[in-house]
DNA sequence: AAGGAAATTGAAATTCAATTTCATTTAAGC
DNA sequence: GCTTAAATGAAATTGAATTTCAATTTCCTT
């Protein structure tokens, strides 16, 4: 896993070097924090789990590293029913959609690709030629369907 | 298609009065408005339309005449990739999906229970329950694919 | 029809996440 | 080390969504 993460720091630097930005240590404890996190947070949440070992960070690049790092292609944001904008680290190229629990809150992520094809094949019966597509499913996961 | 909103006006009266709520002409002005368009409007877009009639009206009731057609669920909230909220009028009491086109901004409806069935089985084998989901593909539709 | 409680209206104020500004600091090339 | 362009972070701004509140209107009861 420490392989993967530092395999990212790698490409996230090689795409500042191009764009002719900096590194900087901010940056690097930000980054660091968010590949190896794995979840689904806002800057908010990203910069409380910074701030806790760096209290010098700021919010405003901690949400600068995470757009820094969308356009990077390391990083995906999402906006789920919150409407709160959150980011996930890319983990493969694979494209996923999510499962999203209503009680607890937890997100599972899922692919298809069965259900991908048919979801092309509907459209372009439509003559439209999908970019991308946003699916999620709201409703109740395994625990929460065990309690109730 | 004016029975059609007859009915609705309908629903929505009764509605409001077991909620204990009071017709008004601005509420009467803004639903009938809304309920013949049958487009995806926002607070504002639908407020325009309204106020070219009835300088008197103000947004704030729009926007909460919106709301309370929601809540009686003559109305349905969308939230598209502008991230605006918009309302449609509830059509029959079918669920459809959405085909929004980046180019011109189009937006084409469609139902496919297929699909819909392949979801909740996908969901199911997860132990997850489907409540409620969102689906949109976005892409170029059939005019702007022909231009380009 | 008049009275009065309760809901509605609409302008203005507030909220809150997202984004921008700007003075200061820092990184990287020379 | 010097230069300069980028980065930082606190504070300010934005903009849609929502709330507040005094004035008005609805509708139920006499
Ligand atoms: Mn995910
Ligand atoms: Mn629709
Ligand atoms: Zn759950
Ligand atoms: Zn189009």
């Amino acid at each position: 896993m420490k392989k993967k993460i530092n395999e990212k720091k790698e490409r996230l630097k090689s795409f500042m070097k191009q764009k002719g930005f900096k590194s900087t240590k901010q940056r690097d404890i930000i980054a660091n924090e968010f590949l190896k996190t794995g979840e689904h947070l806002t800057a908010e949440e990203l910069y409380k789990r910074v701030s806790e070992g760096h209290k010098n960070i700021g919010f405003t690049t901690v949400y600068r590293t995470l757009k820094l790092l969308a356009e990077s292609g390391l990083a995906t944001e999402r906006i789920f029913a919150d409407h709160l904008t959150r980011y996930e680290p890319v983990s493969a190229e694979e494209h996923h959609d999510h499962l999203i629990c209503l009680n607890c809150g937890a997100i599972t992520e899922f692919e298809n690709p069965k259900l991908e094809r048919m979801q092309v094949k509907i459209a372009s019966d439509f003559g439209f030629s999908i970019v991308d597509h946003k699916m999620e499913f709201y409703g109740y996961c395994r625990d929460c369907n065990k309690d109730a």
